[in-house]
DNA sequence: CGCTTAGTTGACTCTTCTCAAAAGCAGTGG
DNA sequence: CCACTGCTTTTGAGAAGAGTCAACTAAGCG
């Protein structure tokens, strides 16, 4: 399956992986046939959900998904956020049901790979497969990273951190213009990623506006003094695990004195 | 080397492995003999330094480890802790860095394996390279999981959440006694945890004690009655992904009305 | 044009933090 | 044996952060 734009070393997926390695041609190619299927999936609608045992492994090819889990009286809650290119749950075979769900935030295309073409392609490329495992202790490593947001950080920072963050990783994938990116989400849904109430989270990012560190307009999140932000909130990019090629971040935040 | 006790299969970390599936008596060898030394780590000595690479992957074979984070101005930050068996990032050669410390909160054993015998182990049985790929999820979901809690769950509630985890996890590798078990932590470091100060974790201690919930002792935990604390913070095992053999939860949570 | 959803603001309440101090406990040296 | 010290636990009181309820505005859409 063409995953869009022709040129497979186009898709932001490969050009994810390829952060960390150069992939051979060869690679390229498992991967891009390892998708039997481009599916559309609708805004709001569940791409994989709690409990049940997917059948293919999904790779996000447009638009914005994130996992999340319902809690007690039906609190949402946002834990990760899927951008283009990014490869869902390459291991989910070793489960036997997946513990969240994942949703479609906007419209979405997802390409589907059976299970057992990953484990084709996870087999018979050494690269691949650490590349995709590396892809996903980046993925726990920001996990992480959001624990340290809610144990340390105020709402002010966490939000500005969670900014950052994006920045960077649509950086990564070339989807961020300069200092600025998409972000069609709504403020109840930043609120369920960030543990605010809608109302805080509208203070929030008032603040944050009104001190200068960024515009909002049109979905569109531009950040005004990225080095400022990033001192702001404490934000150091080492845990992205990006490497030269594409960080764009300015310096190392200085060692505490 | 000997990780113990003798019988490798009666060593905590096999224990684990086998929740998930059966390991052949050369798997169990392969995987003993991988740990090429095991060292005494003191009480608050670090294990591994954020920034630095590892030579080796770390089995934590007695102790209480933690992961954690300084942030801003000393903060620190807990983000997992570790426990007899768990063996700590299979996959580190695939990064260039820590992105955070694991530390010793107990006097702890330590085996250590050389990344190049991790990497013979993961390439020599494909069993042992999903158990200890499926284990890895599971860190995922665990850590998934607290941030639902961050996000949530009040700090009572929260609390409750980690200590039934907790449980669930010593019962799984032996070490639970009952509904009791070791928590050799001090206030300040659950705080550190749970996100609170020290001053709130305990009187959210003294709560949970006073419900009638949990007694402490000499640094050992009761849950006085599991199943009433586990509906109290909405606690839904299936994220730990444990099966039948070990699963000693009384009931599924009734789904939402 | 009316409907629905998303964003904004005010007022009040509740949770959690901070500062401060006391009490319990263990180790240390005289 | 005892005073001293440092760490941990506990408690009190006031301050700050975040949630809730409610109303109002703005924007998209048929």
């Amino acid at each position: 399956v063409d995953l869009g734009g022709g040129m497979m070393r186009r898709n932001p997926y490969i050009r994810k992986l390829e952060q960390f390695r150069e992939l051979s041609e060869a690679d390229k190619q498992l991967l891009e046939d390892a998708v039997v299927q481009i599916v559309d999936v609708g805004s709001r609608e569940d791409i994989v959900v709690q409990g049940s045992k997917p059948e293919h492994v999904h790779l996000l090819i447009e638009g914005w998904a994130a996992r999340y889990k319902i809690v007690g009286d039906g609190d949402r809650n946002i834990m990760a956020y899927l951008i283009p290119g990014d490869l869902c749950d390459v291991h989910i075979a070793l489960l036997d049901w997946m513990d969240h769900s994942i949703a479609a935030l906007t419209a979405c295309k997802v390409g589907l790979i059976p299970l057992a073409s990953m484990e084709r392609v996870l087999s018979e490329s050494r690269s691949l497969s650490r590349a995709l495992t590396r892809s996903m202790l980046v993925d726990e490593a920001i996990l992480r990273e959001w624990l340290v947001s809610f144990g340390a950080r105020s709402a002010e920072m966490r939000t500005a951190h969670f900014l950052c963050e994006m920045l960077l990783r649509f950086k990564a994938i070339g989807r961020a213009d300069g200092d600025s990116f998409d972000m069609p989400l709504t403020q109840l849904e930043l609120g369920d990623t960030m543990g605010l109430s809608t109302v805080h989270m509208n203070r929030t990012l008032k603040k944050l506006r009104s001190k200068g560190f960024i515009e909002v307009q049109d979905k569109r999140v531009t950040i005004c003094d990225t080095e400022a932000l990033m001192e702001f909130c404490n934000f150091d990019p080492l845990y992205l695990h990006q490497t030269q090629r594409d960080a764009s971040c300015p310096r190392q935040p200085s060692p505490r004195s």
